[in-house]
DNA sequence: ACCTGCATTTCGGCA
DNA sequence: TGCCGAAGTGCAGGT
């Protein structure tokens, strides 16, 4: 990886057109030849970027950026998409490069696969009786997240969310219209399982007779936890 | 801005839990206090963050952790939502800081609101007949991106996107709805337009009654640079 | 300040 | 590989 600190104006023409003015950024050459261009501040997004893969030139200016102050052009392009960026840099201020490896990557934990995971162990939260039918249940205009049985027999469609929001009301809804027309399936109840659930979201569900069930994400954990201890 | 090159292992406790094995990687305090942890690949997105306002804290290691070979540890704190970083460092490798200063920002010239000018301009693209009433036609929900009429006089809303996803046919969905209860519009019809349509969106939307519109950004363009040589 | 819609989204998962 | 949905989404514009 290589840091460069620089004064430098940035243009990039690819998707959009989006122009820097000069000003000193942070330029951080990846080693897959990806650029990143950060400002001190914002977020973690950068100002500008061109993502791999692509090939970094670094082009001697021509007169007229010369006259205008500029002592290196770096011209880094897309090899798909030919999206380009162009750095003028007018002056560097630091550059060093350093070698780090291959990164063994990010461990996650606590997203909405394990909810699911624990809810599909745990389904009978969602009332006694209830059966597991299996995740990620395709449809034709996508995969409900849980389907399973009540006590009577009949299918339940579960969406879940880490937060309860219209959206995922209006997708669930998409699924019982879809659902409710396959008579293998009809009568397809809905409930919207979350950590968390917006009144919003809650009040817009229970007007289209789909059920709420608010999930202790700890306890779900802590009962799995406690399963795993026994062994 | 603070650049460290450093061996270390970072734990993030927070909206999720994440952890990343020891390393070597970038670590990028900014003037705010905000930290990236950058490896050398992947995109522009760190493996690991602490969005501002928060607080950079260097804590001495506690006996165990200096007997694990740490010399260091950062503790990043967000400051509403009490979101962790920690910064497990085990070797400084480089250590420089910058003054970069406020940056100018970015400037852009987008592609959605392009495509709805050339849209606007070239009306007929949506059939013969078809004549512009307005773009961002307001509606209590929110804007229409188009509204126009067609060869027959009935009310067309256009909904545009780059790409045609299932959302945009909720959106234009709900617009309809709520158009066909004015009387001054209704009958209202739908057009989803778009450089590129899922087809899952498209059987959604033909399912609805929508008609979809693949768009030609490029040649939308090139006739429009036509009528602009021509100048 | 909150909400909504867009993004050069990025990222993972599965057909 | 392509498509689809989630994200610690970020971000801008409107209310």
């Amino acid at each position: 990886m290589r840091l460069v600190i620089a004064r430098c104006s940035v243009d990039y023409a690819g998707r959009l057109s989006a122009h820097l003015p000069l000003a000193t950024r942070l330029l951080m050459v990846k080693g897959d030849g990806s650029l990143l261009v950060h400002s001190d501040g914002g977020s973690y997004k950068p100002l500008n970027w061109m993502s791999p893969p692509c090939t970094l030139a670094s082009i001697e200016p021509d007169d007229d950026q010369q006259a205008a102050g500029v002592v290196e052009v770096w011209k880094v392009t897309h090899q798909k998409t030919a999206d380009q960026l162009v750095v003028s840099i007018h002056e560097v201020l630091h550059d060093t490069a350093h070698e780090l490896g291959v990164d063994p990557g990010l461990v996650k934990d606590g997203v909405e696969a394990h909810l699911q995971q624990l809810l599909a162990e745990q389904i009978e939260l969602l009332g006694e009786g209830h059966r597991l039918v299996r995740r990620e249940y395709m449809t034709a205009i996508g995969p409900v997240d849980i389907l399973a049985t009540d006590a009577s027999g009949a299918s339940v469609a579960v969406e879940l969310k880490r937060r309860g929001d219209i959206d995922g009301v209006e997708q669930l809804t998409r699924y019982l219209e879809l659902m409710n027309r396959d008579p293998r399936l009809a009568p397809v109840k809905g409930v919207f399982a979350a950590q968390e659930i917006k009144p919003q979201a809650r009040t817009l569900a229970e007007d289209r007779g789909i059920r709420c069930v608010v999930l202790d994400y700890d306890a779900m954990r802590g009962i799995e936890g406690g399963h795993a201890r026994l062994f």
